[in-house]
DNA sequence: CTGAAAGCGCTTACAG
DNA sequence: CTGAAAGCGCTTACAG
């Protein structure tokens, strides 16, 4: 069942359907209601493909999901449904694009065949191969997180200043000794946005406030937290505060600081950034700015479909900088 | 630059370009080495879309993801990521289809407009009306789960045999008094495979067995845990030793029977169906038949490949049944 | 071994 | 208001 078979039932030309299907012809009512009535009745729906071809446009926009060795989480999950909805709201298909180093080439398979409009990256660091190669061929794209690179439009974290208030925040109730728990180093190593400017603004922080700081990387599961906090504790025995910007390890943190007998917030204050799912689902629950992942998401897919539309207009960005919210999770030092 | 450039530019006809390219046809040393460094040259590559109208095939697989609303895992993307992969190395993309009853108009539009050349559906019900239609229809899929309807390709875990396996190591253990947590009341309630397989086979168990039985559902959070537990204790207040298959709610699992006093396996045994990152990301860490994600996504893809290359073969299916490893979560009743 | 041509199923100037 | 025709960029019988 094709365009021609329907202008045959309908004894209409093809490009009357078509015009039918796309309104941007006036048709006469008589055409118009043989036709979609034909329609109606044998469920024909255009070829995506055949459309694609003509107009010269996919209505798919790609999204390249974190690769599979780690850091992956329940948000970013959250991330991808959100990214798929508010595609299928604009009329919008969404094509996943595995990623990492192994799985380059079928990144570039993606964006060198033409088969999205423009896509979405979603863990860039500071400087992102794909970026430069999307920025050279001109083609459309937007990434989670700033690399430093002003060709592209972004939708980020602002972690420098939530870094920075959180750290107020700790100060102001009387904290002298605090530590940060960052992202894992290898993230902070390749220069991950997110670890890289948390650990900049957190050492900003402590010299400003004149604070004892200390800060230290933390790899995403118990383990990784029972290490970090060794390492917390051997720098800084009598650190009373801790911030923290990795989702991953808030159970072991929370675990491991019962199990060495302290009691949140009366013997230590805890306060960290992460999604409001992950800051609630440990007992006690944390005190946290909850990143707004849904809404991201939307971003993402309008500040691109922006791009697609309007590629001379002004680079769309976005920087998020939800509040903490106070679970109790923060008192003063002992 | 497209196909007719490269020809001009070689000196060849379109079709030998195509044939170079494709490798379907025996091309002259001399042609294939002067279209080869044209091509090398131009960084030209064939327009996925052209080829897909004309071949009539897409090259592409849709994925249908579970529904924002909730149940939600680590586990899913992981699940999204394995499928992508495994597509890629097929030579096959992934396009995101959003799932849900409202989001049903996008799943149809995939569908109907043949963006993809086959599907896999991850969250079945029982009677689910995506498989009814595609059934219908006669298109390729497959689905993550069984859904009581042969037409279809599966790959799906056992809950039958793995909760009649864990009742029966819990038996062996010297339980008589166990209970079940299952998913959430509402899959249950829409005969979603697990929840309902795993209800009934745990029903069959404790009568098998003459043990005392009484099984729960649980919501997929740390309120949900402690009121699933309330339940548990109201009903059976010498409950020895737990089965669950729920993953989301192991931390609150586990962090209630420490709230109430109970030590795990001393005073309460428990045992889990779950991926071993969940099993092991609890403190203690819990004895659990550790779900295989990336294999399952790996297989949907391998089936759903076999249905669309060969529709006239035995419909693929496989029933995964990890064992259960050992961490120390289950002892003796006290 | 190679090329000219038809065809995949649409959209959209062009002409009336 | 409508239709015949060209074109999107490929693949693949058909003919030589």
């Amino acid at each position: 069942m094709n365009i021609g078979e329907i202008a045959r039932l309908a004894g209409v030309s093809r490009s009357t359907v078509s015009y039918v299907l796309s309104g941007k012809r006036q048709v006469s009512p008589d055409l118009h209601r043989r036709v979609t009535e034909v329609i109606e009745a044998s469920g024909y729906r255009p070829s995506a493909t055949a459309r694609a071809l003509a107009e010269g446009t996919t209505r798919t926009i790609g999204l390249a999901i974190p690769p599979l060795g780690g850091h992956l989480s329940v948000d970013q999950l959250h991330f991808v449904g959100a990214v798929s909805e508010a595609a299928a709201d604009a009329g919008y298909d969404v094509l996943l694009s595995p990623s990492g180093e192994q799985r380059r080439p079928a990144f570039d398979r993606i964006i060198e065949q033409r088969r999205v409009d423009g896509i979405i990256l979603m863990e860039t660091v500071l400087h992102d191969s794909r970026v430069a190669k999307l920025a050279a061929e001109g083609f459309p794209f937007v990434t989670i997180g700033r690399t430093g690179d002003d060709t592209h439009g972004w939708v980020d974290l602002d972690y420098s200043g939530l870094v920075a208030h959180g750290i107020e925040q700790l100060a102001a109730a009387g904290h002298r000794k605090v530590a940060l728990i960052n992202r894992q180093q290898d993230l902070l190593d390749h220069e991950y946005g997110p670890a890289y400017r948390a650990a900049d603004a957190f050492g900003k922080a402590v010299v400003e406030l004149d604070l004892d700081g200390h800060a230290e990387c933390c790899d995403d599961d118990n383990s990784g937290a029972d290490a970090c906090l060794d390492r917390i504790f051997a720098v800084m025995p009598d650190v009373t505060a801790l911030l923290t910007i990795n989702e991953r390890s808030l159970t072991g943190v929370v675990s491991d600081l019962q199990a060495r007998g302290l009691r949140i917030p009366s013997d230590i204050s805890v306060l960290a950034i992460a999604s409001e799912r992950n800051a609630t689902s440990v007992s006690p629950m944390l005190s946290a700015a909850d990143v707004p992942t849904f809404e991201m998401g939307t971003e993402a897919v309008a500040a691109l479909l922006q791009r697609i539309a309007a590629p001379e207009d002004a680079l769309p960005n976005r920087l998020f900088s939800p509040p903490f919210v106070d679970r109790g999770s923060v008192g003063a030092p002992a």
